[in-house]
DNA sequence: TGAATAGTGTCTCTCAGACACTATTAG
DNA sequence: CTAATAGTGTCTGAGAGACACTATTCA
C-alpha cells in the first residue's frame, strides 16, 4: 500500500462539474433549458444548468440535484443519459474544470424556478440561439446534445419521452418533425410506428384534441426506450 | 470576480484519470490491451491502461500519453474516441476518482512494452476473459467499449482501422465476423462494401495472401470513418 | 486434379416512399 | 357543406439475404 500515490496534493487541482442539456418540445418547437449566470465568470450570460459534484455523490445524482437546485425541475418521467465529458485545460478561466455533460429529454414541463447560482431560468428554442452564445464551451455541448437526441430518435422509442403520458400518432410525428426539422408523410409514419412491435401500447381511448377525426391514444411501449427498439431504424430523410 | 468560489479547497478532492479500451484484431480474434498492475490497489490484477491527467493537459492527449508510457504503443493509424466517464464514489478504494474512458481501435501492433505503473502488458482475446476479472470497474468499461465498437461497425467504415493499410474485402469481412462473432455471406458482403460510395478505394494491386484467386487490394476510403458512411447500415444478423 | 478464395449474377421478400382513397370529427 | 386530421390500401423501386455459377490461384 502506497497511500502517497493517491495524495491529492501530488496531482494538479481539478474540479469536476456536471452540466445538463435538457430538451423538451414546447410551443411547437424543440427548446433547451438555460439559466442566466449569477456569478463570474460569464456573469449574466446564458449557460446550461450545472455545477460542482459533492463528496460521495454519484454523477447522475449530482446532475439531478443541480437541475433541481438551479431550475426547480425534476426529470421524473423523462430520460437522463450521459452525453460526453469536456476537459480542455482552458475551458474555465479560473482553474482546471472537467465537466461531465448529461442529456435529458422531457415532456413539456412547468416554468422553471431559478435558484442557486442561477439568476434566471427559462426555455429557449434551439433554432433561435442568442448571438452572443452561451458561457464556457456550452455552445458545443448543446450542439452535441441536440445531435445525440436527433440520432437517437432514429433507432429508439425516445421520441415518446417528449410527449405526455398518453399521446396520438400525430403528436408523436410532430415531435420527429420538430426535432429533425423535416416533414414526414403522415400515412407512412403511422404505418411504421404502429407496425413496430413493442413501441406503442394502445390505451383504447381516443381524443379529438388537434381537430379532425378522433385519434387513438397510445402509451410508450414496454420496450426500454433507451436501447434500440426500431429495427430497421426510422431514417431521417435526405441524409 | 469572486476567486474564492473557485478555491479548490472549497470542493471535495477529486482526481481525474483516463483509461483506455484498446482493441485490435490479432491471431484471428478480437483482443484488448491489458496491463498488470504494479501498485496497490489491485496489485497484480489485470487492468486497462490509464492514469492521472496532468496540469494543462487535454484529455485525449493524456490518453495517448498514458498508453505510450504503460505499453509503448502509439495509435498512429488507429482511431481514438471518448467512450464514457465513470465516477461512482467508491470505484477507487482510496479517494474519489473520476475516470474518462477512451476507446481506441488499431491494426495489429507490435508487442507492448510495459512501463510506468504497469508490471506487464499484453493482448488478451475479449472472449476469453480471466475469471478474477479486471481491477476497479474495468470489466464494465471494457464491456461498454466492446459494445460501442460492435455498434459502430454497423454504420461507419471503422472496421478498416483494424486492417493494415492495404487490405482485401475478405480481410475486412473477417474483421466483422470476429468483432460481431457471426458468419457473413462473402458474396453479399462484397457487393455491399464495394457498392458503398467513399468506403473503399481500390489500389489496383492484388494479393494472393490467404490463398485462392488473387484479391483486389483496397485502402480505407476518403470518407471520415468516425462519422456515418454506411447508409443504410450493415446490420448485425439476428438482432 | 481438387481445394480454396474472389467475384458476378439472379431471384425473392421486405420495406420505405409516394400517393389514392375512405373515415370521422368541428364549424 | 368544407376543412382538417386519422387511418388503410396499393404500387414501385432499392436493397438484403440466399445461393448458382464462373475465375484464378496453390498444392
Amino acid at each position: 500500500v502506497t497511500p502517497t500515490t493517491y495524495d491529492p496534493r501530488d496531482y494538479p487541482p481539478v474540479a469536476v462539474t456536471v452540466d445538463l442539456v435538457v430538451l423538451t418540445v414546447r410551443d411547437d418547437a424543440l427548446q433547451v433549458l438555460l439559466v442566466r449566470r449569477g456569478e463570474e465568470p460569464f456573469l449574466g450570460r446564458p449557460a446550461l444548468p450545472g455545477g460542482f459534484i459533492r463528496a460521495g455523490e454519484d454523477l447522475p445524482v449530482a446532475a439531478r440535484r443541480e437541475l433541481t437546485e438551479e431550475t426547480g425541475i425534476r426529470v421524473r418521467a423523462g430520460h437522463l443519459e450521459q452525453l460526453a465529458t469536456y476537459g480542455a485545460p482552458d475551458r474555465d478561466p479560473r482553474m482546471r474544470v472537467v465537466s461531465v455533460a448529461y442529456l435529458a429529454l422531457a415532456p413539456d414541463l412547468p416554468a422553471p424556478e431559478p435558484g442557486g447560482d442561477a439568476a434566471a431560468a427559462g426555455w429557449l428554442p434551439v433554432g433561435r440561439r442568442t448571438a452572443g452564445g452561451l458561457a464556457f464551451d456550452h455552445d458545443r455541448i448543446l450542439g452535441d446534445g441536440v445531435e445525440r437526441a436527433r440520432a437517437k430518435l432514429e433507432y429508439t422509442g425516445l421520441a415518446a419521452t417528449f410527449c405526455p403520458e398518453e399521446f396520438t400518432v400525430g403528436e408523436l410525428r410532430r415531435v420527429y418533425e420538430l426535432v429533425w426539422d423535416v416533414t414526414l408523410d403522415p400515412r407512412n409514419f403511422h404505418r411504421k410506428v404502429t407496425g413496430t412491435e413493442g413501441l406503442l401500447e394502445p390505451t383504447g381511448r381516443t381524443t379529438t384534441r388537434g381537430g379532425g377525426r378522433p385519434a387513438q391514444l397510445y402509451r410508450a411501449g414496454t420496450a426500454d426506450p433507451a436501447t434500440a427498439s426500431l429495427s430497421p431504424p426510422l431514417l431521417r430523410p435526405g441524409r
